[in-house]
DNA sequence: GTCTATAGGTGGATAGAC
DNA sequence: GTCTATCCACCTATAGAC
C-alpha cells in the first residue's frame, strides 16, 4: 500500500472515530492530511471506497478483539473473555461498534457488514457449544443460547451507548459484570 | 392547533416513520404537504421546532402502547403485556424506535428524549416490583431485574432491526418470545 | 398565508494547469 | 500528484411582492 494512501486512511479512521461516519468529508479528511479535496482521488475512487475501506478496518479490529479470548484455556474462561472483549470493543471504540452493530445505513459501502455480524454470532455459538459439552453450561441449542447472550450484552451495550443509564464508564463495567454474572446464573446446569 | 399546521406535521410524520430523520427537509415535508418550503415558516419556528414536534409525538405514541399494558388483570399479565407492548411499537414503527431507543444525536432539538428513557426504565421498574411482592419473580432488586430484562428486549429488537439475524418479521416475534420466556424462566422463584 | 427570488452553507466530483 | 477553478446537488432560511 502506498504511503498517501495509507495516511489518507489514517485520517479518515481518526475522523471517524472521534465522530463516526458524518464526520468524514472528502474535504475533512483531506484538511487532515494537508492537501486539497482533490488530491484523494488519485488514491480513492470516490468517497463510498475510502469510508469502506475505513469500515472493513473496523471489522477486523473487532476480529482482534474477539480473537484474544481464544487464549482462555477453558470453554468457560474463553466464554467470559469473549464477552469481556465484547465489552473492550464498545467501550474504546463507540463509534465503530455503532457503525458495526446498532446502524442500518451507513455501511452502505461496505460489503464485509452482514458477513461480520454472521461470524459474530457463529464465534459466539462455538463458545457456547463447547461449554455446554464440557457442562459448563445447561444441556440446549447453542443457537438459541448463543442469541440469549448476544441479545443480552449488546442491549446493555448499546443502552448504555445511547445516553440511557446516564452512568460513567465505570460503573457501566461495573453494571455490565453484574448482569452477565446474573445471566449465566440462569444459564448454569 | 391550526388545521395547516396539523396536515404540515401529518406530513412530517409519514417522512419521518418511512425514512427516519434524514428523510425529512423542509422541501420534502412541503412538496407532500403541496405548498412551498418557505410556507412552513409561518407555522413552525424552524426545522428544529417541526421535527422535535414530530418526535415528542412519537414519545407520547409509545407511552400509549405501555399505557395499555396495564390493562393486564394480574402483575404477571401486566409485566407479560408490556413485553408484548415494546414489541409491537419497534416493528410497527421502527423508525421512531431507532430515534427514542439507538440513537444518539438526532433528538438534539427534542427535550423529552431522555426523560422518556426515564420513563421507560421506572414503569417497567413498577412492573418488576409488583411481580416480586407477588411472588411471581424472584426475590430480588426491582431496578436490577429491571434493566436485566429491558437490555433482553432492547438488545433482540435492535439486533433484529440492524439487520443481524436476517429474519422476517414473523420468525422474529417466534424468537423474541422463546427468547423472553426463558429470561423469565431464569428469573421465576 | 403563500408565493418568487435569493442568500449562504455543505457536500461530492471533474477538467485542466503545473 | 497536487493544485485552482468550477459545477452540481441539496439543504436552511429570509425579504418582499401578492
Amino acid at each position: 500500500m502506498s504511503e498517501a494512501r495509507t495516511r489518507i486512511l489514517d485520517a479518515a479512521r481518526a475522523l471517524f472515530l472521534s465522530g463516526g461516519a458524518g464526520a468524514v468529508t472528502m474535504r475533512s479528511v483531506a484538511e487532515r492530511v494537508g492537501v486539497t479535496a482533490t488530491a484523494l482521488y488519485r488514491h480513492f475512487e470516490n468517497k463510498d471506497e475510502l469510508l469502506g475501506e475505513v469500515i472493513n478496518a473496523g471489522f477486523r479490529g473487532f476480529g482482534g478483539y474477539l480473537y484474544r479470548a481464544l487464549q482462555g484455556a477453558t470453554p468457560q474462561e474463553r466464554l467470559q473473555r469473549s464477552g469481556q472483549a465484547y465489552l473492550d470493543f464498545a467501550l474504546e471504540q463507540p463509534e465503530m461498534y455503532r457503525t458495526i452493530f446498532m446502524s442500518t445505513r451507513p455501511a452502505e459501502a461496505c460489503t464485509a457488514r452482514e458477513p461480520s455480524m454472521d461470524a459474530t454470532f457463529r464465534f459466539l455459538v462455538d463458545r457456547v457449544r463447547e461449554c455446554i459439552q464440557q457442562g459448563a453450561l445447561r444441556q440446549d441449542e447453542p443457537e438459541d443460547v448463543a442469541l440469549f447472550i448476544w441479545a443480552h450484552v449488546h442491549g446493555l451495550v448499546s443502552l448504555y451507548l445511547t445516553g440511557a443509564s446516564g452512568q460513567t464508564e465505570q460503573e457501566f463495567r461495573e453494571t455490565y459484570r453484574r448482569s452477565v454474572e446474573r445471566l449465566f446464573s440462569g444459564l448454569s446446569p
